[in-house]
DNA sequence: CGATTTCTTGAAGCGGTTCAAAGTTGGTGG
DNA sequence: CCACCAACTTTGAACCGCTTCAAGAAATCG
């Protein structure tokens, strides 16, 4: 139900568990073992279809989880971000295209790896079962605001939950996708977008510092204009 | 990508690996060891948010697996027949409510008990993370769904995809839910759904039996008229 | 600096919702 | 067996939110 699906986030070095050979968690067994890799702006990590030969853990930049219609429209299930894990070692098949929004930075495992870990260290195998449930759990939110939630509303909660994971100092929180990438998250237009962000704006809902930059709630700084 | 996410369906009984007290499917597991239960129409099976006791498998019978929002609207993930499963013994609450659309019959297991065999059992551990995780692929494919299929064609994908466990000898389906139910499960409202069940027809791409049974395609058996 | 991409804003049209009423089905009891 | 009732389904008409198409503004990049 909530949104913390990403692993812990600061995984202080050399310090703990890690000293030994053995991780205990997902995160220090990508630290431990993982083989590091980046991709540039637009570079497709994964296709759909395309056998799992890679599972990835992000470590810096965002990236766009969707699905092609064969008519060229696109979905996108989720933007994944550091923390966030890509593929499963169990699949033997992508079920969504991975591409990078910026530049990303990750590491990755073989699945044949993952799977022998999955079976010595129990306790990594119950943190891959949490993680695929919660993605699990983030699917069905999403479809609750597709299926419940006018525009103005569908994005409000996706800022929202989108907040937790890219705040800065001052609050505000950067968006590294386009409008049309928030759109076909959503399951609207890019003008829509741009409407529903013109109308939380002047409801006080969110303020904008730019096209890219939001903070959630009225208005701090500026007047409150009518 | 596929529907088949049901466990397979045909168990013919005590014969093959069931002999010994070791299961190697999950079907084999819940009828060796599960405990038989049974629900009656509309009965309430598991709460969103309640703790997880139990994790079933469905023998004979529809479940709705279904989130309220506080005003009371209902979004219905899926529709969960023989074979499937409800229930990860690895979260410690519900993410869903499930209820039974009619009498429905059930085996269960203790996660517990689910626990140790999947660390005793690497098999099943492999099956329940591939079950998870084509779960998951469906509610992506609902998402696709709802966002780029226009009403008429999303009550079609649906029937397509439903069509694949629910079929009787004549090549006629029994549909087991109302027309509020497959709204709310295809974000559209009872009067639009029975709306495009007359279009569907009208154009030929189902036949129907009453308001609860149809097959895909032209229809055969009766002229078709314009 | 111009060229390209991205974002914003406007006006017309359509698909689905809402509200309302009539038709259908299945179950219960007289 | 039929009458009645409740639940479900179908159909109609007006309305609204989002899309579509189009043009202009702002930001980004060579």
């Amino acid at each position: 139900m909530d949104t913390t699906l990403r692993t812990e986030r600061p995984q202080s070095a050399a310090t703990g568990p890690i000293a030994g050979s053995r991780a205990a968690t997902l995160a220090e067994l990508f630290a431990l073992r993982g083989t590091p890799c980046s991709f540039a702006r637009n570079k497709t990590i994964a296709s759909e279809e395309s056998p799992i030969e890679r599972v990835y853990r992000i470590e810096r930049g965002f990236v766009r989880c969707c699905s092609y219609t064969e008519d060229g429209l696109r979905q996108i299930f989720d933007f994944a971000g550091p923390g966030d894990l890509l593929g499963f070692p169990d699949l033997e098949t992508w079920h969504f295209t991975a591409e990078a929004i910026g530049p990303v930075a990750a590491r990755y495992l073989k699945p044949d790896t993952l799977d022998a870990v999955l079976i010595a260290e129990p306790r990594i195998a119950k943190a891959l079962r949490r993680h695929c449930v919660q993605q699990f759990a983030r699917r069905e939110r999403h479809l609750v605001w597709l299926s419940y939630l006018q525009s103005d509303d569908r994005l409000q909660a996706f800022l929202e939950a989108f907040a937790r994971l890219g705040e800065t100092q001052d609050g505000f929180v950067e968006l590294p996708m386009t409008r049309k990438d928030l759109g076909d998250h959503l399951g609207m237009t890019l003008e829509t977008v741009s409407r529903c962000f013109g109308s939380l704006k002047r409801c006080g809902r969110i303020a904008m510092e730019g096209a890219c930059r939001y903070r959630l709630g009225a208005e701090r700084s500026e007047a409150s204009a009518a």
